[in-house]
DNA sequence: AACTACCTCAACCGCGATAGC
DNA sequence: AGCTATCGCGGTTGAGGTAGT
């Protein structure tokens, strides 16, 4: 059982502290996590050891903002998989659940309230596939203007999303992409950080959008681009067989 | 310089799932 | 089968930092 907790210090974590649960990890390995704390006189739950690594303290994580090919990964998973922020963060590495959470709720729901929309609308999700997305592929590769003319010329913006013609028409697209079968996502992809021998024949946007971001090569990335951006010139027919 | 509003993100909480007895 | 401990997840909070006035 937890310990009592009046017994038990709350807040952030002091050097010591984080040097006291590194140290019982590295004899202990993870996991029982009450025993851990114990074991170094720590006075914390094994709740809070737990977390203060996983999101702090493990090798390897990622510090600092959320990159463009970060956040177009969050925005897609998050179509496929909803609020399932670990799942999410399995696939960005050295990302945790709480950095996903964090970015979806800072910055995504923060737009959606701009833009007057539910974060679930179909409005929203338009707005996060034709403008969100595109413009952060383009921020991925500034020499190239394709995106930035699309969003251009949709000429969307926090004032008129409402009015954007088709807004309403693509949530049963969506909705498939949703429910799709987990695998398919990496279908194109042999592996995610270093995945180049890889087809270009994409069968969805997420499909692009993460060879895009598993690629290192400027041709390869260009290439996506494009693809992305002739997509918008699809009629919304093809695009629900992309989607 | 001082104040305020906003943003970021570390940390906590509650709850459901699972494991072990 | 039922109880208890533990784990893991998603939702939420709030302290500290930063930008704007």
């Amino acid at each position: 059982m937890e310990q009592v907790s009046m017994e038990m210090k709350k807040g952030p974590w002091s050097p010591d502290e984080d040097s006291k649960l590194i140290h019982s990890i590295s004899l202990f390995g993870q996991g029982r996590w009450n025993s851990l704390a114990h074991v170094v006189g720590l006075k914390r739950s094994g709740k809070s050891c737990r977390l203060r690594w996983l999101n702090y303290l493990q090798p390897n994580l990622r510090r600092g903002k959320i990159t463009p090919q970060e956040q177009l990964l969050i925005l897609l998973l998050h179509f496929r998989f909803g609020n399932r922020w670990s799942k999410i963060a399995e696939n960005l590495p050295g990302r945790s659940d709480n950095d996903v959470k964090n970015y979806w709720r800072t910055k995504v729901q923060k737009h959606a309230k701009e833009l007057h929309c539910e974060i679930n609308s179909q409005q929203f999700r338009h707005f996060l596939l034709y403008q969100w997305m595109p413009s952060l592929l383009a921020q991925q590769i500034p020499t190239s203007s394709s995106s930035e003319l699309i969003v251009t010329e949709n000429n969307y913006s926090p004032n008129n999303i409402n009015t954007c013609p088709n807004v309403n028409v693509i949530s049963s697209s969506m909705d498939s992409f949703v429910t799709e079968d987990d695998s398919n996502i990496w279908n194109n992809l042999s592996s995610f950080e270093d995945g180049i021998n890889i087809s270009h024949d994409f069968s969805t946007p997420s499909d692009m959008t993460l060879y895009n971001y598993s690629s290192h090569d400027e041709d390869d990335q260009y290439y996506c681009h494009n693809y992305w951006a002739s997509a918008e010139m699809l009629s919304l027919d093809e695009m629900d067989l992309w989607l």
